[in-house]
DNA sequence: AGCACGCCGACT
DNA sequence: GTCGGCGTGCTC
């Protein structure tokens, strides 16, 4: 006889071990924590769950893996799951890739996937009404009309029927009273409705056609791919990749077209619900908390089809994403500066890649890495070389200030003064663009030589005269506009230098006092609304000169317009930005194509003082090739993204003796990275000074990897936030994948 | 990221 | 004597 199991007489019962698992809270820490799973819940990866954190309750998301022991006295239940579908698995991927690669917590990323704070239960029913059958005694035509209208449909709201049947609220009371209508549960209605992909179908002209069915053609192949859509400014770029959405949404998938934010304007939702018969779903920051928590909700449940928003649109997690458009792919508003660094037209290749569906990139300029990424055949690349309507280009040219300079004391070459005039006279608008706020970028004192500069950051104040400030650019310093020099006390010899927007109007107010001069400029008072009043005002004829910062660059279509000057077009070549002259290129291009659009002869005169440079031969020419050539042998000759990869790390530190000391220690700890140096606030871009980043470290890596892996164990060994390092990998397209 | 704890200046 | 500034540390 065999002696009894000892396992079922010798041992107590089993405690029946505490399920545990892993949940990322939206925390900067760099693993998820462990929760109890309670008796009788059910988890999945993927699961939205509230857990107890610390005083308060969270919302995270349970994670896969194991994590490593935790004392089981720390362990806490999680408090409830939400009644909410789970983060697909790519989604779950999605978020250690970019946690992974920006070098930033998990749960800080997978906040940013949250971030819609009462989404996570339900949308309750609604009250509705369903047909019963019974015919009413009475039946007017008015009845008649909602009985009929409501067949169309198993349930109606009764705000939506009255609407549909265009009937009175009173008629509809009256048939629920006469028994016609019974009330029922209905779900939630849509914050959208369903586009339709066959309501405005567009005219293509033969090329267009052929863009469109290489871009459909990508998404009905399925799987991931890259396309660069790349055509100039009204050549239909939109109505083109419009058909990829189409073709998206025939394959009951969901489209995301990402925008930047300044471009998500009325004009492209209009356009879009002209071609679906519906508006698509908006996301941006300045979305009303309501709306947006129903959005997150109905994008979850892939109820909502389209999705227009800014990059951080990237990271809702839709139930079914099939298709990803990043329109005006060169903008540099898709880098996000702050916090979580990324780049959201790189994200969005990453999670095409990720998730196996292709994304479109479509641009007039497309940036260098995305051109690059196109001739050597990692991106298809789809061209569209017209003018949609054959809109006559503007005559571009040169204005050589060496050759034709201003007058003393003016910023305007006679030259462009005359177009302007013989412009105003033909009753036709001149605008002239110049990329900077206020009044004059410099104030000195005649008698010593002082410099108004800023006492935090060693800039040049700007002199803003409407205002009646100096103001600084790089941290928002500002001061009354004195009077006196601080140095040596001489009243009334203060001296402004070089030009702003407002002394450039102030110009044309001297040189055309009959013309109506309109000055354009992010901080001025009134705000957005104002400056979308003075837009209207300009395209219906009301203002004959236009000054404006580049904000006049984007969008809105001026059919008067027919001259455009840029003031100080070498501006932005200055400063020490690898990226200085392709952008350059970008914004010179979109301002002077502002021009030309209405069939009239227009002109676009540039004004510079290296009428040489590439950027302005290929401006004036009309050629982008001739830029895009010689940019992209001098990166490859100096070693610049996207040829070499560039990181910037940014060091957040108290002092600049201690970003020096961490410059030291990166020499010493990675010897593969060259070229290290501290660069003082002056010359650190504007988000960083904002924040609580102090220096920029620029370097060159060789490789990225190393980099990434030896500021990741440098991340864990300091605690942040003292001595702690954040930073950000410049574009590097070729590591995707 | 929140939130508590903890140690030094200007006030009822 | 307190109220309150934000530096440091912790959250399964």
């Amino acid at each position: 006889m065999h002696p009894p199991d000892s396992q079922l007489f010798d041992r107590d019962p089993a405690p029946s071990p505490v399920a545990t698992v892993r949940v990322l809270v939206p925390l900067p820490t760099e693993r998820p924590y462990s929760y109890a799973v309670p008796e009788g819940m059910t988890v999945v990866p993927g699961s939205i769950v509230q857990v107890p954190l610390g005083p308060r309750q969270v919302a995270g998301i349970v994670w896969d893996g194991d994590g490593d022991e935790v004392d089981p006295k720390k362990l806490r239940p999680i408090t409830q799951v939400f009644d909410c579908p789970p983060l697909a698995e790519s989604m779950r991927r999605f978020i250690d890739w970019v946690a992974e690669y920006t070098i930033s917590p998990p749960g800080l990323v997978a906040r940013m996937a949250l971030r819609a704070p009462a989404a996570f239960d339900p949308e309750p029913w609604i009250e509705g009404l369903r047909l019963t059958g019974a015919v009413p005694e009475r039946l007017t035509a008015a009845r008649r009309r909602v009985l009929d209208t409501a067949e169309d449909a198993p349930s109606w709201s009764r705000l939506g029927l009255v609407h549909a049947a265009g009937v009175s609220a009173s008629v509809v009371d009256g048939l629920i009273g006469a028994g016609a209508f019974e009330r029922v549960r209905m779900p939630p209605p849509p914050v959208v409705a369903a586009p339709d992909v066959s309501y405005g179908r567009a005219e293509l002209s033969g090329e267009q056609g052929e863009a469109a069915s290489r871009l459909a053609d990508a998404v009905a192949n399925d799987g991931f791919s890259v396309t660069l859509l790349e055509g100039v400014t009204g050549s239909g770029k939109t109505e083109v990749y419009f058909e990829a959405v189409a073709k998206a949404l025939e394959k009951g998938r969901q489209v995301l077209i990402l925008l930047p934010e300044i471009a998500l304007t009325q004009s492209f939702l209009d356009r879009f619900h002209a071609r679906f018969g519906a508006p698509p779903a908006e996301w941006h920051s300045d979305i009303a908390p309501r709306t947006r928590e129903r959005i997150w909700r109905q994008v979850t449940e892939g109820r909502v089809r389209v999705v227009a928003g800014a990059r951080s649109a990237l990271f809702l997690p839709f139930e079914n994403l099939g298709l990803v458009i990043v329109d005006e792919e060169h903008d540099p508003a898709y880098k996000q500066e702050e916090r979580i660094i990324y780049h959201a037209r790189d994200m969005a290749v990453v999670r095409g890649s990720l998730s196996d569906f292709p994304v479109i990139l479509a641009s007039a300029t497309p940036s260098i890495e995305s051109r690059v990424n196109a001739s050597s055949g990692r991106y298809a690349h789809v061209r569209l070389s017209g003018r949609y309507a054959e809109a006559a280009l503007p005559d571009l040219g040169l204005v050589d200030m060496r050759r034709s300079p201003p007058p003393r004391g003016r910023f305007i070459s006679p030259v462009l003064t005359t177009a302007i005039g013989e412009t105003i006279a033909r009753g036709e608008q001149a605008l002239l663009f110049l990329n900077r706020r206020g009044y004059a970028p410099l104030t000195l004192c005649r008698v010593c030589g002082h410099r108004f500069e800023c006492p935090n950051c060693s800039t040049w104040l700007v002199d803003h005269r409407l205002r009646g400030q100096l103001q600084c650019h790089h941290c928002g310093y500002s001061t009354p506009r004195p009077e006196a020099c601080p140095e040596c006390g001489t009243l009334d010899h203060l001296v402004a230098c070089g030009p702003g927007v407002e002394r450039v109007a102030e110009e044309m107010l001297e040189l055309f006092p009959d013309a109506r001069t309109i000055l354009l400029s992010s901080d001025l008072p009134g705000g957005t609304r104002r400056l979308r009043r003075e837009l209207e005002a300009i395209a219906e004829g009301d203002a004959d000169i236009v000054v404006g910062t580049q904000l006049v660059a984007k969008g809105h279509h001026f059919p008067k317009m027919t001259l455009v000057g840029a003031v100080d077009a070498d501006l932005g070549l200055q400063n020490g930005d690898p990226r200085a002259a392709e952008r350059t290129f970008q914004l010179l291009h979109q301002v002077t194509g502002r021009a030309g659009r209405s069939g009239r002869a227009s002109r676009g005169l540039i004004q510079t003082f290296q009428p040489e440079h590439p950027v302005m031969q290929a401006i004036a020419s009309g050629d982008p090739e001739l830029f895009y050539a010689r940019e992209i042998a001098e990166r490859q000759r100096s070693g610049l993204p996207p040829f070499g990869r560039l990181a910037s790390l940014i060091v957040s530190a108290g002092s600049r003796r201690e970003a020096e000391e961490q410059a030291r220690a990166l020499r010493q700890a990675a010897p593969t990275v060259e070229g290290i140096e501290v660069l003082g606030p002056a010359e650190a871009p504007l988000a960083l000074l904002r924040g609580r980043y102090r220096f920029r470290l620029l370097c060159q890596a060789p490789r990225k990897a190393p980099l990434q892996a030896y500021l990741r164990a440098m991340i864990r060994q300091a605690p942040r936030p003292r001595g702690s390092v954040d930073v950000a990998i410049d574009v590097d397209p070729q590591s995707f994948l």
